[in-house]
DNA sequence: GTCGAATGGACTAATCTCGAACCATTGGAG
DNA sequence: CTCCAATGGTTCGAGATTAGTCCATTCGAC
């Protein structure tokens, strides 16, 4: 312990090559639904800037998700890389399978890191003077999740999680935000959807959002530590 | 706000080239102090694989960050790149032309990114179990802090606050908490240290680590904030 | 004083990545 | 029907980055 921050400061500074790491970015996005089934990604050009890489780069990206089954690319004029991508039923297996892919310890860290940023960013929202427009935006996207389709759940309790840290106004903060979701997103993926728990997330939502408008950090806090608590007893249920 | 996470996760893929990034890393390990003067670098064959780059490449940081004088390079055995840097008294204009650098927008979500990530981390530590060895180190850098030269000040403080994210046992909360320190270093550093501000801060910092070891979240949270605040208004006196 | 280990210094060939230009396909506008 | 704009498809040369190998320097052990 005696230079704790050297593991902190002197990590990697890339994560691999820019084509795995674009691979694994749009993977990403389509299973965390930002694009949708039957939507397309940005044209290559744009999408490139975007992401900051060349656009032979990224081509050799959406090559493999296409040649992986998880892209319809179409030329011409309104042609572009669309998602085919239905996010799988969740067998028994998926969630361990799953786990032991990422690891008891990554899966630890995981977990503290969503409950940390989500926390911060509940509070911080909660602590902000907001606009009607924010507010209302809040409160659409808890009522998508409350009207979700069983098949559209996922992606939209998604959407909803990841508004907290988004209205807070910090790019920085939404960039972790969505960080610390995609690494569970394969676990949640591979939960079952049932009523039971999704009418208690629904109520956890539900709480999290009053809280958040009516300027609580306090109570904002426990509300997202109680919902996340009880998303990790339910994955340590299935695992057990 | 039709697609709200896609800025989030449609996001540059890297920073920059490597070469960039890596003069980046080092210069930020040696102005928050995690290679104090007088010490060196990793040998590197040794860093080059904890920054997960080539040697060539790490060698022209190195090369580059010579050049600038914040390094000593020495051959042989027992030599390395050994830091000569020293951080500078803060003038008036430093802070003013250090936010310039940043841009107003980009203040605004650093401190956000921080006060949530810190909060964050805090309350997660709070509500953890904490093994002597813990408390030990938690109280150790405290102590730290409050017995520091006014030279050491801002590496210790810097310390005591990564000690908070790294205790949680989360690499990713460490590395976020690291991330945001350094967005606000360069601002920190430009403040002059002052006794009154000192003994406020102390104060605060005590808060923090009695709310962690007895274990009380809320208590956490509220000094995390009282704290980050208070740095907050400090910067923006400075600036008025 | 010699040797060996630990370190930085230098070179090379292979691969990755980029920017830019140009080609091919598609479908709507006129 | 023809044209045009928006899209994906392809290619090329330049520069960045890498792994690997060997060289040069330093200093303690013996």
């Amino acid at each position: 312990m005696g230079e704790p921050q050297l593991v902190a400061l002197l990590r990697p500074v890339r994560a691999g090559n820019a084509f795995e790491e674009t691979v694994e970015r749009l993977l990403q996005a389509i299973k965390l639904g930002v694009v949708g089934p039957g939507e397309k990604l940005p044209a290559e050009r744009d999408l490139a800037v975007q992401l900051g890489i060349s656009r032979v780069t990224l081509r050799e990206a959406i090559r493999a998700l296409q040649d992986a089954g998880y892209l319809d690319v179409r030329r011409g004029r309104y042609g572009g890389a669309f998602v085919v991508y239905e996010p799988p039923h969740p067998g028994q297996g998926d969630l361990r399978r799953a786990v032991n892919k990422m690891g008891a310890s990554d899966l630890a860290d995981a977990l503290t890191f969503r409950m940390a940023i989500e926390c911060g960013a509940a509070q911080v929202l909660a602590s902000m003077d907001l606009t009607e427009e924010q507010k209302a935006t809040l409160e659409r996207r808890l009522a998508d999740v409350n009207d979700a389709a069983p098949a559209d759940y996922r992606r939209l309790d998604t959407a909803f999680h990841l508004s907290i840290a988004e209205l807070t106004g910090s790019a920085l903060l939404a960039a972790a935000g969505a960080d610390a979701r995609l690494r569970v997103t394969d676990l949640l993926n591979a939960i079952p959807v049932l009523g039971p728990n999704i009418d208690h997330s629904g109520a956890q939502h539900a709480a999290m959002v009053a809280a958040i408008l009516a300027g609580d950090p306090e109570a904002a806090r426990k509300a997202v530590v109680e919902h996340l608590e009880g998303t990790a007893a339910l994955l340590r249920a299935f695992l057990a």
